[in-house]
DNA sequence: TTAATAGTCTATAAAATCTATAGAGTATAA
DNA sequence: TTATACTCTATAGATTTTATAGACTATTAA
């Protein structure tokens, strides 16, 4: 399961994406329409930011906006930075793997195996859908 | 990602299912072998019981075995039983549905549709993957 | 220059979950 | 009746999650 910071953090990157460059948001109108709490959401968007993700204005008029082009911004890269892992398994991460410490070799493993089909699998979903996907409608 | 609990929980069934019906299999045994700490694999193999996958004997020549044939017990069944929901959100969960307190109309959440999409990816695999497929080789 | 606005930074902390371990108890077989 | 092996209850440290409080800094506009 994703955390609710991720999930908080990608509904607040939706909303941004859908008001569509007409200048920064602010952080407490987010809060506010996406019903998230707002001390939370602070650090999220900071997060965001430290991560190149988002950038941000202080002062009137400002707030967050994108960085980059919506359609450039996959779930797997936002779920990645706000998350973590995708893979099921440590032994089965591309971006965060670690070595599995009870397995004699990885590469005999079944499990091992079969939960790289799975992160395969599903980041080809990740990768194909874009913050711009979920914007629109 | 699986906690350790479902990663220990599965090697132990495919431990039990390779030795194929051959008796009961030791907790010691597998614990040994699977390197996973006894008392932690123990709470496991309990678990497993209580949800009618594995059976056990005490006594000379006890231990647990399937109840099952490995082929009807899949992936999703486990890792449910294990680990919980499969679902990204619990807002998209078919086991472990929760409904989503900050979402105004779920039918129209961009992000609900989309993780149902992930979930019915990550099943399709899920179900498909048994026992039997794992314990092979 | 100063007042209002709005993001930033540091600290803290309750709650939940995860990862175990200890030890006494019970059922079974030889 | 003894050794074996699972069972049950309790406990507990570590980590992660989900926040909240409050002082600080940068920006804009009057």
């Amino acid at each position: 399961m994703l955390s609710k910071k991720t999930k908080y953090g990608l509904k607040a990157l939706i909303h941004i994406a859908k008001n569509g460059g007409k200048g920064p948001v602010l952080i407490s109108s987010i809060s506010e329409k996406e019903r998230i709490p707002k001390k939370f959401l602070e650090a999220i968007l900071l997060d965001l930011k430290k991560f190149g993700i988002l950038g941000s204005k202080k002062g009137k008029g400002g707030g967050y906006y994108l960085l980059k082009e919506p359609k450039d911004v996959s779930m797997a890269t936002l779920i990645r930075v706000l998350d973590g892992p995708i893979a099921m398994l440590p032994c089965v991460s591309l971006n965060f793997y670690e070595r599995c410490e009870d397995c004699p070799d990885e590469q005999i493993c079944e499990l091992n195996r079969f939960m790289a089909q799975v992160r395969d699998n599903t980041l080809t979903l990740l990768r194909q859908k874009t913050l711009h996907d979920l914007a629109m409608l």
